[in-house]
DNA sequence: GCCGAGCAACTTTTT
DNA sequence: GTTGCTCGGC
């Protein structure tokens, strides 16, 4: 009765596709869907339809979303349909679901439950002290703390079998100089840090992000009881944003699913956007093939954009190559043109915006549906000023989170360091902070005297007395180590019972942390402290919900999750896997200020995307690098397109300041891409070029506020016709002959342009090829002839002068 | 061991 | 422009 009754519901609120993937939900399941085509009401229509028909009790429900923001919208949409009983589901992200697995079977990796997760600053600083240790020079530029850290990730993100393969046993080859070494430097580098890297680590009793990944699935792949425990308990898997999974999540997926393969994952390969991170569209291009009898769903029906803004965004992907055609459409009306502006610099772009948006605001907008769409985060301050400026209210989101302040981050180390000791990036951390006269020295003998026992972190203050002044520690120095000693001791012993908040204010109270704070910089102090009493009351607030909670659990007989952890070790839990784009924005009322990655999955009925330069977007890594980042711009740039519902309006400047000076810059590919019947210039744009200043800028606006005065040209390949504005590059060939080429990669070389290179002195441009740093100039030399030559190293022969 | 001055590197995007 | 780091003087 109540599987009828349920039905009915469904097929009256979700079109004929989204009611098959929702109730599709035995066997593996695809579900394409386009952006704006109502997955996330599937995804929640279908943990409903399990739930409330008794398909699946609450704890066989294991589904994973992109960010915890997005886990608890999922949360709160499902519990509004049925109830409470969602909350026994295990919803989260891959990270946060793997780190709920470790706590509950690490031990038989060696790791106890209270491990602390090690975010990127923590597992760079421990980089730094291992390079340090193996006596890597601090100067190189090829092995940084950065590169290092970046090869890591991707190594660990890419890594299958467990993991295995990294970390251990791999000291044989650490003279640098085997025959790989020798063509990659940093990878030698790499191969001998690693090893000690996980090490310390492990001797830390603490994992990376990568790690929760990593040991979740080393634990599922090699310890059969513990993959049993949650193979046999989790019937239900569904995957959100399955685009912008990486390797190791998909394996993850596939050593949970031994008894069944009741897999649903949904995504747009149109919309992956964090290959930089290891996401690998395979997974969903060839999920078809891992699943044979998989049913594909294609949602194509777009119910958020204007039939112009859909129209726009199809024309930008669709030159992407590697992609599965999809065909979105809409029963929206066309809506507003596109409007298209450019502005002199980042200053007229931001006021032009904020003018924009105020004045809207004074017809009876509401700020809140507003959405300024960035690259990258830096962006965001010349918006801020100019949103102040006219009084209009606005919401960060990403940039500094919370917990990665200061002060923050120096509370939550001891407070980590309370839960465990072992930490020996907290220790390290709070050691002389607030300063208590231990400074290099002291902690150099303090961990010669350690050395030989292994013990990390606070323990090692456990040492007696004799063991300290055996390697020269003056009794005073003893002294204060003890003190500290005494302080970390009790703290610990609080964790253990008292309240997380009693535990927070104690730290505070026996460090005088206020009146370090005060000393440290007066000028900032009243900000810091109050994020500090701020992070109390998030404690307090944190452990009252836990309490909710697992009374909540208390009552479900069956959800056996009574987790190992404290409230204290929760939140800490929850502080470092909670990015700054988590944070509660639902109450904001103001124009929300974000990264194109940021506002994925978020929708808007104004959105302005700016910075719509070649250099800024795409960015100039991904000018100068492979097609396949183009690509990536590309998706971005419609990922942004398509969170825009009723206007969109696209900005670039001419000049563009990075730190040092201006840089002038080129309209963005991808305006040039826009198809011409959508688009229309800003003509209430108040700000016009400077008169009489020449430029390779070809403005898009012409005297008339009509269509952009701009060149076309046609250019054919491979049988197909393609129409470029002249002030646009054919994405994947760098052609010579028409167009200008990219200010990034030096100038303009045209066949005939007089170029300067240093050693083969004045040349003419005969022909180019290749794409970015990799374009190459055939040019004729007056002494050497002809020659190739790689075109970074070319200048034009005016701009040398 | 502490602190201030001067300098380099930084900017892609985030769990 | 900013932040984090090194170096030298106290």
């Amino acid at each position: 009765m109540a599987v009828i009754d349920a039905l009915e519901e469904l097929r009256e609120c979700l079109n004929p596709e989204q009611f098959e993937a929702a109730t599709h939900v035995d066997g593996p399941t695809l579900v394409l869907a386009g952006a704006g085509s109502g997955k996330t009401r599937v995804l929640v229509h279908r943990l409903a339809y399990l739930l409330h028909t008794g398909r699946a009790q609450p704890w066989e429900i294991f589904a994973v979303t992109f960010t915890n923001k997005a886990a608890q919208e999922m949360r709160t949409r499902v519990e509004a349909l049925v109830g409470p009983a969602v909350r026994s589901c295990w919803i989260g992200t891959f990270h946060g679901l793997s780190a709920r697995i470790l706590r509950l079977e690490g031990e038989r990796l060696g790791y106890t439950p209270n491990f602390t997760i090690y975010d990127a600053e923590d597992a760079k600083r421990l980089l730094k002290r291992v390079m340090q240790a193996l006596e890597f020079d601090p100067a190189s530029k090829l092995v940084t703390v950065a590169a290092v850290h970046h090869a890591i990730d991707r190594a660990k993100s890419r890594s299958i079998g467990g993991g295995k393969d990294i970390g251990a046993g791999q000291e044989n080859r650490s003279d640098g100089l085997d025959d790989e070494g020798r063509k990659d430097p940093l990878a030698a580098a790499v191969r001998r840090i690693l090893p000690r890297y996980q090490e310390a680590l492990r001797q830390s009793n603490a994992m990376d992000f990568n790690d929760l990944l990593r040991l979740a699935l080393e634990l599922l792949t090699h310890h059969p009881e513990a993959r049993e425990r949650f193979s046999g308990r989790f019937r239900y898997i569904m995957v959100d944003e399955f685009q912008d999974t990486n390797r190791v999540q998909y394996d993850l997926l596939r050593a949970l699913l031994v008894d069944h393969d009741n897999l649903m994952v949904v995504g747009d390969d149109d919309q992956s956007i964090y290959r930089w991170r290891g996401a690998d569209v395979a997974n969903i291009l060839g999920f078809s093939r891992d699943y044979p009898t998989a049913r594909v769903v294609k949602l194509e029906q777009n119910y958020r954009s204007s039939a112009h803004i859909l129209a726009a965004a199809n024309a930008v992907i669709r030159r992407n190559s590697r992609r599965h055609e999809k065909a979105l459409w809409t029963e929206a009306d066309d809506g507003r043109p596109i409007g298209v502006a450019i502005m002199e610099r980042g200053q007229d772009e931001a006021e032009f915006v904020a003018q924009s948006v105020a004045s809207a605001i004074a017809e009876g907008e509401q700020p809140a549906d507003f959405a300024v769409l960035y690259r990258a985060n830096a962006q965001s301050r010349l918006f801020e000023e100019a949103f102040r400026r006219h009084g209009v209210p606005y919401t960060l989101m990403g940039g500094t989170s919370f917990f990665e302040r200061m002060e923050v981050k120096d509370i939550l180390a001891y407070l980590r360091l309370a839960v465990n000791p072992r930490s020996s990036q907290d220790f390290e951390r709070i050691v002389n902070t607030p300063s208590r006269g231990i400074g290099d020295k002291t902690l150099a003998r303090l961990k010669a005297a350690a050395e030989p026992s292994g013990l990390q972190g606070a323990l090692m203050l456990a040492m007696p007395d004799e063991r300290l002044a055996g390697v020269g520690l003056s009794p005073s120095a003893i002294k204060k180590l003890r003190a500290l000693h005494a302080t970390l001791t009790t703290l610990a012993s609080m964790a253990k019972s008292a309240p997380a908040v009693e535990v927070a204010r104690a730290v505070i109270d026996r460090v005088d942390y206020i009146g370090h704070l005060e000393a440290y910089d007066p000028a900032s102090a009243d900000e810091r402290i109050e994020n500090v009493w701020e992070l109390v009351h998030s404690i307090a607030e944190h452990e009252a919900l836990t309490d909710a909670t697992a009374a909540n659990e208390a009552l479900n007989a069956r959800a056996t999750t009574s987790e190992a952890l404290t409230p204290l070790a929760a939140f800490l839990e929850r502080a470092s896997l909670t990015s700054a784009f988590d944070l509660d924005h639902t109450q904001a009322q103001g124009v929300a200020l974000t990264t194109l990655h940021g506002a994925k999955g978020l929708e808007f009925p104004h959105v302005f995307m700016v910075g719509m330069e070649e250099g800024t977007f795409p960015s100039r890594r991904a000018v100068e690098g492979a097609p396949e980042d183009l690509e990536e711009e590309r998706r971005l740039c419609y990922v942004g397109m398509t969170r825009a519902m009723r206007t969109l309006t696209l900005i670039g400047v001419r000049l563009r300041w990075v730190y040092g000076g201006e840089d002038l810059r080129w309209p963005s590919r991808f305006l040039g891409e826009l198809p011409d019947h959508v688009v229309a210039p800003c003509s209430e744009s108040p700000f016009e070029a400077p008169k009489g200043r020449r430029s390779p800028w070809v403005d898009l606006r012409d005297n008339n506020g009509s269509r952009p005065s701009v060149r076309r040209r046609t250019v054919e390949r491979g049988g197909d016709r393609i129409e470029y504005d002249d002030l646009q590059e054919p994405q994947d060939t760098h052609e010579v002959g028409g167009s200008p080429i990219l200010p990034s990669t030096g100038g303009m070389y045209r066949p005939g342009v007089r170029v300067f290179h240093n050693t083969l002195g004045v040349g003419t441009v005969e022909s180019a090829d290749g794409v970015g740093s990799k374009t190459y100039l055939t040019i004729r030399f007056a002494q050497e002839g002809l020659r190739r030559v790689a075109a970074r190293f070319v200048r034009s022969a005016e701009e040398s002068c």
